[in-house]
Order: structure tokens, then C-alpha cells, then sequence
DNA sequence: GTAGGGTTAG
């Protein structure tokens, strides 16, 4: 009996146990353990295990590690890696806590050592990931898959092809690891991270086992190229699809603003039986945003609260349903959707900052902003693109100034060329052109299409030919196949009067076969049907009945006041001819076909794919008043609501004083803002005083 | 251990 204990606890005990004192070590020829023992601490082990791995913050880990102490386990690998894996799982810095842990055994298994590594590849900082593999290898300690599956991570993290390059030459050279299914899976990841789609193509064709999760990388990786053949018959090809293949390929249409295919893919998804999750929602919420139909937003809002991820289920796709709401003209939709939002982040606060921004609710996206800096969200970018945007379409230039000038002192984020673009935008739309151009001339990066594009748009409105000249030379350097630049300086050129310049522009347009595109227009009449029109053209079947009511309309608003602004044509024709024209722009024609075929009371809404002009834009305000309905008109800028003889984008019509009816003023936030970044820098640096600072990086694999 | 996600101005 006792010969046979023997054997078994040798047997039972491979190299789990390390050898030190302090641990007993199994040697059987030494020490005996009796075998009854070690099955109760084989026990013991497994138990500590399985409650670490329930257990969900730091307190209840905490007291696990006591029982270890308590039990003599804390040389036992087997718990300690994964006493180190749950502690980086709930974010504990890996070089405080995880890190001593570690220290504390004497002779770390390959576990142990991968569980360290896997902590600084998730958290970082990454380098040190691979400072610990080469120690590791220096001491003697062979690695696992994980040890590579972590390492690929780390690579992935920081963008290093080179060091990944490296890892992967080991994983040949060690034998064995090349072939493993999920190693090759972070390495394609880990490449198409880097960007190198090639490699990670090569990694996928050479694997002799590839599971789903290989052929979805890919397929992701083709879709974010803008691929979406490739990413399709890699997908015809992929042998059993699951709900995360088809998400990428949904997902991958709506990236590539090819919404329908998007909505196409989703119904084909659908019929194969396939489940839905948030993922997938957000993705089919983008198409539909960007379709603009209501009749699709409120589709896709009942199938996200009957599958139970609806605004309160879950915050992501509650603020994609806020932006879809925004896009589609419905912003008291979007707001219902943020008001019944049980959880609210970032992402959430600045789709409604914007929202609000894009109806020129100035007001209410400065409110919000407030509001949010009341909550532990903190603005980021976007938010600030957001708020800068709303200062600028109320023409409320001194607080935009102001925030701008103290983005990053009081709030952390840097301005971008986006914020730049924005600032040039806002003083170009008050008049201050000149000032707006050195901005953009002395803006600390390379000003972007969206710099130069806002003052080329600035220079329109307050027909400045001579810098609009000077922005167009660089659009035309930075789009060159921008038709929308060409059009703006040739408008401001026939605003100006500038008739030889307006065809010498056109010539040029026509020798680089850049075609203007036509004025087109979609109005949702009954049941949420979409009807098309185009300028000049009168192919829609009822087309009589609605010349017909437009020039009935046009008499009205006549006698109420409305006169066309024939500047708004910029061809060196008659004044009749301009009138002609005018008549027919594509706007028009869907805001006559709106009245005909919606019933009194209802808001009309209208998409356009170019800028709406000015004489559209008076003729819709005067039309809200006399015809008693709301109008929305969301063209390629943004959205218009007219409503009883004025539009949302009126600047006159916003408050312009810095101070709301909350009574606080833009200092009192900076302020605000202030104090809440100066308490975080103190804990953060009251944490990180009693961390020791880990190696010094830049080590490659050896 | 591995794959799919939301907000950006002219």
C-alpha cells in the first residue's frame, strides 16, 4: 500500500510543485506525502482556482490571496497565475500588486510567467511584455502557446511588425507553436493590426487548421481596407458562418457608407436563422443613419427592443440610436432616446452634443454640455468638435474662442486639425475672413481639406473672392477631384461679378472632366414612401399636378413677401432665365410634392445631396409660415428646420450674451473643469508614488 | 488565450 502511495504522488505531481525550500518538495525518494494529502490540497488548489475565476472585484480577490497565505499556497503556480490573470483582468496596475505576487515564487512555472506577460500585453506598458520573455528564457523556463498568443498581443498593441516578425520567427524555431490554431490567429491579428494585410493573408493560407475566428480576421481586415469584394468571397467561402462573421460582413457594408448592401446582408443574416446581438445593431443602426429614411430608423429601433438591446439595455447601441435619431432628422426622437438612456458615457453625451449642433440647437447642446461635466464623463475630441460647432452656427464666436483656447489646459485634449477646421469655420462665418486665414496659415499641423474648405465656404457668404482664391489653390492641391471646391469658387466669382473668371474656372472644369453633380432631392411622402427629384427635370408620374401646385405656392409666397434671389444662380444670364431656374431646383419640387401628398399638420422633410442655396432657403422659411407646416431639409451640411417664417440655422435667434438661463457663464465652467482635473491628477499621482517603475523598454526577443 | 461595435467639422 504504502508502494503504491508512493508511486502516485509521484505521479500525480508532475511539475507543478517547484523545487525551494519553503514548499515541500516533492521528491519522493526524500519526503513522503502521504497520497490522501496531496488529493485534499490538489483539492484545496482547484478550489481557490474556481473562486478566483467567480470572483468580480478587488476586495473578494483580496481575501482569496489571505486564504492562500493562510494555507502555505503561495509558492503553487497553478494559483498564483491565476491569482495574477483575474487581478490584470479588473485593471490592478500588473507592476503593483500582480507584479509582487509574482516576485514572491521562487520558481515560476511557464503559467506564471505567461499570465505576467499577458498583464503588461493588455495593460502595458507593452515592452515590458517582452523584457519578461527573455528573462524567462534566460532562466531556463520554456514557453507555452499562451506565452506567444500574449506576446502577439503585446506586438499588436504598439503597432511593431518588426518585434512581431521576430516572435514568429521563434515560434518556428521552438517547434511545435507555428501550427497552433490560436497562436496563428494573434499572429494574423497582430498583422493586420501592424497594417500588413499581405502577411496576415500568407499566415492564414499557410495554416494547416483555421477555424472561424481566422477567416473573420480576415474578412474584417479586407473590410476595413475598403475591400468589400474580397471581404465577400472570403466570406462565400468561409465553411460554417456564425453570428460574428456575419456582424463583420454587416458591419463591413455600413463602414463603406454602402448602407443598402448593409441592409441587404442583415435580412439575408435573418433568414439563415442567425441570432442578434448589440454588435450587430450598432452596425445595421449606422446603415440606416446614414439612409436618412425614417421608415428604416423606426424598423431597426423595434428590432433592437425586442431583442432586449434597446436604448436602456445597452449604451452603445443607445448612442448610435441617438446619432441614427440626429441623421434622420428626428432630434426629438434622439432626445427621448438620451433622456431614457440608464447609462450615458462619452460617446452618448456627444452624439446629442452634435445632434443638437447639426439642428442648430446651440442652446440646448451648450445646456448639455454643462450637464455632462457634471457627471464623471469627460469631454473628449469629438465632444469638443460638438460644442465648437454649436458656438459656431449660433455665431457666438467669443465662448467658442474661449473654449478653444482652453481645451487642453482645463480640459486634456489637445486641438486637432478638426478643431482647427472648426475655429476657421466660426470666425470665417462671423466675417473675420482675414483672421480666419492666418489661422489656418499658422495652425501648429498641416491644415486638412476641412481648414481650407470652411474658409473656401466663409468666402462665399461674404463674397471675398481674393482669399476664397487662396483656399481653393490649396483644396485643389489636397481634392483634387473635389467637384464641390470648384463650385464654391465659381460662386463666389459670380457673386463678385467676376464673370471671366466664373467661365475660365468652368473651362478648367471641363478640361479635367469634373462634372457638376445634379441638384437631387428626396421628400418622404405617405407610409414613409421615398420619392426622387432632380433639377429641371419632370419625370416623376405626377409631375403636372406639382408644377402645378408650385407655381400656385410661388404666388402665395409672393404676395406674402418672398422674392427670388437670382444671385443664387451664378450663369451671366436673363433675369427671367434666372427665375426659370430657379423654379425648378430639385428642393422645390420635393417641398410641392411634400404638400400635395402629406396631410395638413404633418412635418415635411426633405434630404438633398448639395448644399441647399439662399433662394431655396428664403423660399422654404416663407413657405413654413404660409402653409402652416414644419419643413426639414437635411442637405450635405446639416439640417434646417423651418418653422413659422425662420430657419434653425438663424443665428439672430440664439442667445449671445455667454450666459444661459441656468445663469453660469463660460469662465465659471472652465473653472469647474479645472478643480475636477487637478483632483484627478492627485490621486492618479498618489497611486502611481507607491508603484515601482518597470524596466526600461526597447529590449527585442533574444 | 483568439474574431465583429457607436460620435468628427467645410
Amino acid at each position: 500500500m504504502v508502494a503504491l502511495c508512493r508511486k502516485l504522488s509521484t505521479i500525480a505531481t508532475p511539475n507543478i510543485f517547484p523545487r525551494k525550500q519553503g514548499y515541500p518538495q516533492i521528491n519522493s525518494t526524500q519526503i513522503f506525502i502521504p497520497f490522501s494529502q496531496l488529493q485534499r490540497r490538489r483539492l484545496l488548489e482547484e478550489r481557490l482556482v474556481s473562486v478566483l475565476h467567480g470572483s468580480t472585484n478587488l476586495v473578494q480577490i483580496k481575501q482569496v490571496h489571505a486564504h492562500i497565505l493562510r494555507k502555505g499556497l503561495e509558492q503553487c503556480c497553478y494559483v498564483i497565475a491565476k491569482l495574477v490573470r483575474m487581478l490584470a483582468q479588473l485593471d490592478v496596475p500588473v507592476h503593483s500588486y500582480p507584479r509582487l505576487v509574482f516576485q514572491q515564487v521562487n520558481y515560476p512555472n511557464p503559467f506564471l510567467w505567461t499570465a505576467l506577460i499577458r498583464g503588461y500585453a493588455v495593460q502595458g506598458p507593452f515592452s515590458e511584455s517582452i523584457v519578461l520573455y527573455n528573462r524567462m528564457r534566460r532562466e531556463g523556463t520554456g514557453p507555452v502557446s499562451f506565452t506567444f498568443t500574449a506576446l502577439f498581443k503585446a506586438c499588436g498593441a504598439v503597432l511593431d511588425v518588426d518585434l512581431g516578425r521576430q516572435i514568429h520567427a521563434q515560434t518556428i524555431l521552438i517547434g511545435g507553436f507555428a501550427s497552433d490554431l490560436h497562436v496563428g490567429n494573434t499572429m494574423i491579428n497582430m498583422y493586420l493590426k501592424c497594417g500588413f494585410l499581405d502577411c496576415g493573408r500568407k499566415v492564414f493560407d499557410e495554416m494547416g487548421q483555421r477555424d472561424v475566428v481566422s477567416w473573420t480576421e480576415l474578412i474584417v481586415a479586407y473590410a476595413k481596407s475598403g475591400d468589400m469584394e474580397s471581404a465577400g468571397e472570403l466570406f462565400r467561402e468561409l465553411p460554417v458562418k456564425d453570428m460574428v462573421a456575419w456582424t463583420a460582413m454587416v458591419t463591413g457594408y455600413a463602414q463603406n457608407a454602402r448602407p443598402k448592401e448593409a441592409l441587404e446582408f442583415f435580412e439575408r443574416m435573418q433568414d439563415a436563422g442567425m441570432e442578434t446581438d448589440d454588435v450587430t445593431l450598432v452596425g445595421i443602426i449606422s446603415a440606416c443613419a446614414q439612409l436618412g429614411a425614417n421608415k428604416y430608423a423606426n424598423w431597426v429601433r423595434d428590432i433592437a427592443e425586442k431583442s432586449g438591446f434597446g436604448p436602456t439595455g445597452s449604451v452603445v447601441v443607445g448612442s448610435a440610436l441617438i446619432d441614427m435619431y440626429s441623421k434622420c432628422g428626428s432630434i426629438e426622437e434622439a432626445c427621448k432616446i438620451f433622456e431614457g438612456m440608464k447609462e450615458r458615457n462619452v460617446f452618448s453625451y456627444s452624439s446629442m452634443i452634435l445632434g443638437f449642433a447639426m439642428h442648430g440647437r446651440a442652446h440646448a447642446a451648450m445646456q448639455l454640455f454643462r450637464e455632462m461635466l457634471k457627471t464623471e464623463t469627460r469631454p473628449n475630441r469629438v465632444t469638443f468638435v460638438g460644442v465648437l460647432t454649436a458656438c459656431t452656427h449660433a455665431g457666438l464666436v467669443e465662448q467658442g474662442r474661449q473654449l478653444f483656447a482652453n481645451m487642453e489646459k482645463c480640459f486634456g485634449v489637445a486641438p486637432s486639425a478638426d478643431h482647427y477646421a472648426c475655429m476657421v469655420d466660426m470666425l470665417g462665418r462671423a466675417g473675420q475672413l482675414e483672421e480666419a486665414l492666418e489661422l489656418a496659415e499658422t495652425m501648429p499641423m498641416q491644415p486638412n481639406g476641412g481648414v481650407w474648405g470652411a474658409l473656401l465656404g466663409a468666402c462665399r457668404i461674404h463674397k471675398n473672392p481674393e482669399i476664397a482664391q487662396i483656399a481653393a489653390n490649396h483644396l485643389f492641391q489636397l481634392e483634387p477631384d473635389g467637384i464641390g471646391n470648384y463650385i464654391l469658387l465659381c460662386n463666389t466669382y459670380a457673386l463678385a461679378g467676376r464673370w471671366d473668371d466664373v467661365s475660365r474656372l468652368r473651362k478648367l472644369m471641363r478640361e479635367k472632366g469634373l462634372k457638376k453633380n445634379p441638384g437631387c432631392s428626396w421628400v418622404e411622402a405617405k407610409k414613409g414612401v421615398i420619392h426622387e427629384f432632380y433639377a429641371g427635370q419632370m419625370t416623376h408620374p405626377e409631375s403636372i399636378k406639382i408644377k402645378q401646385a408650385l407655381e400656385d405656392l410661388q404666388d402665395r409666397l409672393k404676395a406674402h413677401g418672398y422674392q427670388p434671389i437670382l444671385s443664387s444662380v451664378t450663369y451671366d444670364i436673363s433675369d427671367e432665365e434666372k427665375k426659370r431656374l430657379l423654379m425648378h431646383h430639385s428642393e422645390k419640387l420635393a417641398l410641392a410634392y411634400g404638400l400635395l401628398s402629406t396631410d395638413a399638420g404633418c412635418t415635411i422633410k426633405i434630404m438633398k445631396n448639395i448644399r441647399i442655396c439662399e433662394d431655396c432657403h428664403a423660399f422654404m422659411c416663407s413657405a413654413s409660415q404660409v402653409m402652416e407646416r414644419e419643413i426639414v431639409v437635411r442637405d450635405n451640411m446639416r439640417f434646417h428646420h423651418f418653422h413659422d417664417g425662420a430657419c434653425s440655422c438663424d443665428k439672430s435667434k440664439c442667445f449671445d450674451d455667454g450666459r444661459n438661463e441656468m445663469g453660469w457663464t463660460l469662465p465659471e465652467i472652465l473653472q469647474l473643469e479645472m478643480s475636477v482635473r487637478l483632483r484627478e491628477k492627485k490621486i492618479k499621482n498618489s497611486v502611481l508614488g507607491k508603484i515601482r517603475e518597470p524596466n526600461q523598454i526597447g529590449e527585442s526577443v533574444g
